[in-house]
DNA sequence: TTAAAAATTGCAACCGATTGCAATTTTTTT
DNA sequence: AAAAAAATTGCAATCGGTTGCAATTTTTAA
């Protein structure tokens, strides 16, 4: 609790018999401030010890080098790798984060929407909660013209950059697999069709039975939140159907619903690949642990954060203009591993 | 980019012809001004839209009512616990967040510090790095009072809380654990000594294997930073010992090494827990994928996040001293699952 | 009814950086 | 060497709450 005053640049001011205004540019290299000068006040900045007040600063400037990250859960390997990129890349470029997550519920995401707005963020980061229908919560920041980038959950809006991988390239691809690999009935364990990575995942999945004359079959449509304990229903599901109605594969929009699907499943002596292939998304750590390891989506949760992170600071900072560049879409791959290869020995 | 005009506390006190003291005052709940007053000004306000701005509010309040948080990685399961714990606990209190992570570079937990104190958090979070020696670059910190909360990998300071688990005792009851199902050449992977969590881990190895009447040996303890590369390198190591060295069991500081060290040894057809059995630490999913089932130490991140939050947050609103309080434990319990039981058929 | 105590409210300075515009100094041009 | 242009620097208002202290109003006590 020590009482030490705080340097200002008032204080830089006075020792170098200049004015503030002079100091104030010459921190932040100013044009119109002479070199020799400038050096001389980064000299005794650094000497007497001062720190910038990021207060004084925002309550002038109207800049808060603050942006919000909203994100439906933040403990899951994906999501926290995005908070890894996005971290990085802010805080190179001088901003800081501030996060919230919705639970999944949208009345939270609406909560959190007016916490960041009142916090004056200069930007916002999002990705859907999973049950969120409408983004009326966010009309105070369109109306604002505080730029928002969707990244992942994404929602189509004229404003707004979304930051997303092909989701149903990457379905249509893995489904493919499944098919060449041997399977014929598969089961689709989708999430809410509400958001786009569960309905183009549906889209792409659909596609690719229909490209291989095989109809889509809507009691192979198992929808829920994808959780583990999702994963172990869905496998109970299975075990209940009729032999013939059985699927012999399965495509799940995420590894941990695939996973624990998988160990159900196995419990009860059903082979895999054998009698049921399985394919995943996300290329989580669990998807290298299950046995057989599990074919699945890659791509890159840190891209995705840097991306979006990058985008927002480049609209902030007129570099790019958002409404010109809407979408970017990150690479991804299919993993192929064991769990999905019916007609091949190993 | 619309041009509404902000409303600030002066028009509120314009709209209700009274000062924008007392608005200033009523909006705060402050007790000196008249309950009826109160309701016409937080009326009014939300009729204008007022929202308050914080910098104006921290500028002379010197109050920023946000919170650091330094971890060396975002992306572990469990770290995102922690975040998930912190960010609920700090949103709910009014706290904001902001986060860096080292990547377990001393390095970059040195710039980071220098980061926080000039952004003027009220008060720190802290997970060490994995190489950090000493604490200097948080003397800034100590001088101006500014509180720190170190959890998980702490250190011991006169002036700050610690949140962790007992360490000691999850590996003696985990060791004694697996010399109860069987296993008496108990190797330990374990991590940097540095850091107080594998310090003590070891330690509790080494009492448990002591008070059962096993010496301690040098050549089973292996220390690495329990990465799945490493897992799966003191795996090889393993395989190169001699059989009659080779471990009847390992003891891994955390799950990934763990689980990796174990996929390893059963490509080449080691069995487990028959030849070699397994325990772990964290209980992260994957504990609960690999076949057989690790049995670990479980507990939660969640917890651990709240508390030192909730604790930090104590002490800056002066409820308690973070002087006094100096170690909260949490609770943590082991899981047994197969991968330890060698004497048991299951 | 009046004095004393308690409850309310307001004044005005302050927090520290930013910025439009004017003033001054330096450099370049003629 | 004087005039014009360019480069530097400074004045002073401003951003929007906060707070010590004084002033006013209301309540309670005598």
């Amino acid at each position: 609790m020590s009482n030490e005053k705080e340097i200002t640049i008032y204080d830089i001011a006075k020792q170098l018999n200049i004015s503030a205004t002079t100091v104030s540019r010459g921190l932040k290299d100013h044009p119109s401030i002479n070199k020799h000068t400038r050096k001389k006040i980064a000299e005794t900045a650094k000497e007497l010890g001062y720190r910038s007040n990021n207060f004084a600063s925002s309550l002038r400037s109207k800049k808060t080098h603050t942006l919000g990250v909203m994100v439906p859960r933040l403990n899951s390997y994906f999501m926290a790798s995005v908070m890894s990129g996005m971290e990085d890349t802010a805080n190179r470029a001088g901003y800081n984060l501030i996060i919230t997550q919705s639970l999944e519920k949208n009345t939270k995401e609406v909560i959190n929407a007016q916490t960041m707005f009142n916090k004056r963020v200069d930007g916002l980061l999002v990705s859907l909660a999973y049950d969120t229908k409408n983004v009326d919560h966010f009309t105070p920041f369109f109306r604002k013209g505080i730029p928002i980038v969707f990244f992942d959950r994404v929602h189509s809006h004229i404003d707004s950059t979304c930051i997303i991988i092909d989701n149903y390239k990457a379905a249509y691809d893995i489904t493919k697999h499944l098919i060449e690999a041997g399977s014929r009935r598969i089961m689709h364990l989708g999430g809410n069709m509400l958001r786009n990575v569960y309905s183009e995942r549906l889209r792409g999945y659909k596609q690719a039975l229909k490209d291989h004359k095989i109809s889509f079959d809507e009691k192979l449509h198992y929808i829920s939140d994808l959780s583990e304990a999702d994963g172990t229903k869905a496998a109970e599901h299975i075990l209940l159907m009729k032999n013939k109605d059985r699927p012999d594969a399965v495509f799940a929009s995420n590894d941990t619903a695939a996973v624990h699907c998988m160990i159900r499943l196995k419990t009860e002596g059903i082979s895999i690949p054998g009698d049921i292939a399985f394919a995943g998304f996300n290329n989580d750590p669990i998807s290298k642990v299950v046995e057989p390891n599990l074919t699945t989506v890659n791509y890159s949760g840190y891209a995705i954060g840097e991306a979006a992170v990058t985008s927002l600071i480049n609209h902030l900072t007129g570099v790019a203009n958002i409404k010109t560049t809407n979408t970017i879409i990150l690479r991804s791959d299919i993993v192929i591993r064991e769990s999905s290869q019916k007609n091949k020995s190993l």
